[in-house]
DNA sequence: TTTATTTCGTAACTATGGGTACATAAGATA
DNA sequence: TATCTTATGTACCCATAGTTACGAAATAAA
């Protein structure tokens, strides 16, 4: 798999280092408040290296966005995707939204929702990805719904677009109360009650 | 009311003004995104008058989270202390918080609920009130759920610290799909089937 | 070797924004 | 009118952070 060697100096720089720092400071810390000059003191990559690779900040936040859509939100598609019960479902929605972080060697709270909340401070491409992901994320839910309906699973009485935002709500929230320091144990519970409703 | 007439080059800044004006551009943009030389601009103050009267960044901030707190929570726990009906109460709170913000003129979202989001790059005496009237909310909440239990118009099943931050989820919720453009309608559709879950 | 090519990183530039030094204006008092 | 007191606002300081100019370094091809 090795690329054939061509002219000039060799690339040094270590992009996914570079990206899964950036994606983990985001992602720990705030979007918004992690400068590039921190990236380049934790990867020891240089200011200039790190904007040939990614273009600017708009564009690194973007690439860590879709890093975090991959490792975070692809799974939570799975879920919805999978073909078992409405019950079972949201029973893995629970578990995989209150699973503890540091077993995984992961942040608490979600950098999308993050990300979100910030929506208007962000780039321009970084923003438009994230209204491009709410309208994925939206959609899977709806879809998911859809098929529990069809099932007689879930009430049909709930509109189904006022039940995906239920369900987009009860996860953001559920991340903020992470971030604030509640623990996973109490969410879970929140969870369950929020979910318990729409059947 | 006239306060006894001073030694001294009488004041001139408008204190209330510029209060008013920071209070509403930090809930109608962001808190942290509101420079205080934007705040000279609109409301012609210099930047050594709002320094003189608020002390900071973070003092005028802070007074801003203050008068938020007259204008927008007091009310919400007043629906909470009122001698009504859970169900009553819950009503209320949906009609509250789904009210029509351009016929009151006053930016759609939540100031709190914005500071919250970016609690800690605020300065530590907002980040402060910040965590207190998170505490406040939480209280006003357990205090009116553990008097409907005791009603019996509320399950006991539900720890009430899990019901109290259930609400405050709720409530964080649709202030965020308010700010994200979904329109007052379908936010208290999904205000009404959350609420009616515990119960 | 020499040249062409590609990447590297130091050291700037620039804009923004929180914060302040200081000379001056405006009124009360003497 | 002179003086004391208090508030005012211009012009600046300084730190941060996004961005880039540019000369050096490293490698393949000539």
């Amino acid at each position: 798999m090795e690329k054939a060697e061509k002219r000039g100096r060799p690339k040094t720089l270590e992009r996914e280092n570079v990206l899964q720092t950036a994606l983990m400071q985001y992602w720990g810390v705030s979007p918004t408040d992690v400068a590039i000059g921190e990236i380049c003191k934790l990867t020891g990559a240089s200011k200039p290296g790190i904007y040939r690779e990614f273009g600017s900040d708009d564009g690194l936040k973007c690439a860590a966005l879709e890093s975090y859509r991959s490792l975070a939100l692809l799974p939570l598609f799975d879920i919805l995707k999978q073909d078992q019960s409405f019950a079972a479902a949201k029973a893995a929605l629970v578990a995989f939204t209150t699973q503890e972080r540091e077993a995984v060697g992961v942040p608490s709270g979600c950098l999308f929702v993050a990300m979100r909340a910030q929506r208007d401070c962000l780039g321009s491409a970084t923003g438009e990805r994230v209204d491009q992901l709410r309208d994925e994320v939206l959609d899977a839910y709806m879809v998911w719904i859809e098929t529990a309906k069809s099932k007689r699973e879930c009430s049909a009485q709930i509109p189904t677009d006022a039940a995906a935002l239920y369900f987009d709500a009860q996860n953001g929230g559920a991340m903020r109360m992470q971030k604030e320091g509640v623990d996973n144990a109490t969410i879970a519970t929140v969870l369950q009650y929020a979910f318990k409703m729409i059947e």
